[in-house]
Parts: structure tokens; sequence; C-alpha cells
DNA sequence: TGTACATCAGTGAACGCGCGTTCACTGATGTAC
DNA sequence: TGTACATCAGTGAACGCGCGTTCACTGATGTAC
């Protein structure tokens, strides 16, 4: 037996691919109209029709709403996680740091909710199930290492959580802060300030 | 013409009076359950039944659901804001700032959602509403300014407005991550690291 | 003071609609021989 | 190679339900005389 055979055919392997694919095209597109409009205002038929696909091939792939909004919001944080560690791993901390924290703080990220950090789109919503918060845990763990990672140390040497943990507090404040304000100029200045803060003495 | 007159008999000013003591009690009862539950997962009906009403008054009050959010919004923030206020005029400027600071990064507007800082429970939900966000700009600045009163100022002695902005972004982040965490030392770790950045120094 | 009337905050049945979910089906693809 | 069959991802009609909203009404309160 082998692990083809375990698995399946080819024919099965070939199908379930294309299941895969259609799976993640739909993760994908949910992903982006959650973040831009809240979970509870996206129904199963308008995240089908954003894959390009009718409502009743949805339980094909997922056994609930709820199940969707799980992996959703587990995958696009995983994603940013990703992302940072991707730049943490270039070799220039400088460099790094200034693109994790510049990036954020960006109001090109401000603008693009659909696209942006899950933290700061659809955080609180997500808190408020329970079952759906621990991977995203993860995923903030994975960012606290990655700005504990590239900041400055303490001043025995040692790495400096704390400031860290800080630092990605500012960096979602200040996103959903300047996401409410109505004058760009003042969205603006709030990023700026943000960012002299989280980046202050490196 | 007497202002009495001119605003209707007494009959019609208690009247008034009770109507808009009802008022509040909706406004009041919405406030909690949109924090706790999130704006859209809370219907007309809910909103009534919390106030001790039923559903078809509802539009006695309020012209749609989406008025009844922005009032919702204002009041709840306008509160946190006046409260602030309160503190920074209290004349000890030290323990006002501990007041403000420690009051908001506490475990215990965590666990309280639904009487917490509108801006960490339903912030970015309002912030796709651009109708409404006018009033929590307001609400921002205003909670601004009193972090700018009590916080350092610059080296040169004027305020340190930038910091403040700061201070507010990273009490904001702390409590949304602070409510992801599902390990409660993981969430005040969060806190605690906030606090310990926003009054550096002073 | 007493009685007939006016007002209007709140009630509860009803509306059309879109939600999450189910299910019998279609039709493209691969398999058996 | 060709033909009959099996699989199954995706379709679209249908379901029960709760939403936001409307409206005819009730009944408590105050007014007129």
């Amino acid at each position: 037996m082998t692990s083809v055979m375990r698995f399946g055919n080819v024919h099965m392997r070939t199908t379930a691919a294309q299941k895969a694919e259609t799976h993640d095209r739909i993760v994908e597109a949910a992903a982006r109209l959650f973040r831009q409009h809240g979970i509870d205002a996206v129904g199963v038929d308008a995240v089908m029709r954003a894959a390009g696909l009718t409502h009743g091939g949805f339980y094909g792939h997922f056994a609930s709403k709820e199940a969707l909004v799980g992996e959703v919001a587990a995958a696009a944080l995983a994603r940013s996680a990703a992302r940072w560690e991707a730049a943490a791993g270039s070799g220039d901390g400088r460099a790094a740091l200034d693109a994790v924290v510049g990036g954020y703080l960006d109001p090109a990220h401000v603008a693009q909710a659909e696209r942006g950090c899950v933290l700061a789109t659809i955080g609180p919503e997500v808190a408020r199930r329970p079952e759906h918060r621990a991977p995203l845990c993860d995923s903030v763990r994975r960012m606290t290492d990655v700005l504990e990672s590239l900041l400055p140390p303490q001043a025995d040497g040692t790495p400096d959580r704390d400031r860290a943990r800080a630092a990605l507090a500012t960096m979602v404040g200040a996103v959903v802060l300047a996401r409410l304000a109505d004058d760009p100029a003042e969205a603006a200045a709030t990023l700026q300030a943000a960012r002299e803060a989280v980046l202050e003495g490196t």
C-alpha cells in the first residue's frame, strides 16, 4: 500500500487539488469581504458570488458560516505574521523594522481595509467568538516575536518583550483610530505619531 | 408668548420629559448590547426588550436602526471623554493620569466590554459607517486633549500632542489585543506593557 | 367637582426580504472492460 | 479505441427564521367646560 493509494488514486488527487483551489478562492473572497464590511454584514451568498460560484456549493467546503469565519481569520492573520517573519529574516534589521512598522502605519494600509491586518479590521468581532481566538493568538505571538527581534533590547541586553507588546498595541490602535478619522490630516498625524513612538530610540 | 408656550404647555413638557427618559433607556440598552455582541448581531427587538419595551415602539423614538447606531456611538464615547475631562479637571495631574490610563488598561475594562470604550469594542464597525464618524472624531479629539494635558510636554515646554496621540493608540490597541488573548496572563502582560509605554518618564 | 373628549407613548400583528442551510439535480471527468 | 458506467464539485430551487419596518389599536393621562 503506497502513500498514493492511501490518499487515493491519481484521479482523486487531481480532483482534490482542484477542490482545494476552489476552497482557497472562497477563503480569500471571504477574507476580503469580511474585512471590508464586517463579518455579520457579509452573507454566504455574497462570499460565493465573489468567488465566482453559487451559494449552494458552500456546504461542500465548510460545515457552516462560522467554520469559514474561523478559517478566514486564522489564515489572513497567519499570512500577515509570515510576511513580517520574511521581512525580519532578510538580514538587514534596520530595513526590516522600517518595512514592518512603516508598512503597517501607512495611509495605504488604512485605506485598504479589505487587504489589511485582521486585528484592526475584525479584531473585536473575532474576540467575541471565543472558539476562533486561539489561532489568532498564535499569529499575534509570532508578530510580537518579530517586533521583539527587531526592536532594541533592554539595557541589560535581554530582549525587550514588553516593548514589542506595546509596539504592536500602538500599531493596531493607530490604524483603528486613523480609519475613524474623517480628516485625512488627522489620520496621517495619528500614524506619524505612532511611528515615532514605536521607533523611538532606534 | 412665553418660552413655555413656544415649547408647549405643562402637559406636553411632562410628556416630553417622560419620552426623553424612555429614549435614553433605549440608547443605554443599545450601547450595552452593541458593545457586547457587535452592532449587526443585535436587532431592534433585542434592544427594545432590554429597555423593557416592545419592538413596535422603536420608530416613535428613532427614524431607523442606523439612527440609533449613530446616537449610541456618539453618546457612549462622549461619556468616556467627559469622564476623562472630569478626572483631568480634578487638580492632581499625576493622580488623574494614573486614573485615566490605569482605568483604561485594566483587566476589568477588558472583561466588561459592554460598558467599555467604544473605540475598542465597535470602533472598526463604526468606521465602516462614514455618516457616524464625525461625533466620534470629536470625542477622540477631547480624549487626546486630556492625555496631552496630563502627559509631560516636549523638551521646549510646548504640549506634546504626538505623544498624546500615540498614547491613545496604544491604549485602544492594547485593549483590543487583550480581548483577543485566550491566556489571561498574556492579556495582563499586554496591558502592563502598554501602561509602561504610555507612562514612561512620567 | 364631574364628565366627555383629545392626545400620544407604547403595543403587537403583519409585511417583504435576505439570511443560513438543505437537497435533488446536472454535467464534466475519469474508470472499466 | 470505444462505449457504458461511477464519481462528485458545483447548481439552483426551496426551507424556516429573524430581521427592519409599518400600522391600526389601546389605554393612561391631561383638558375643556
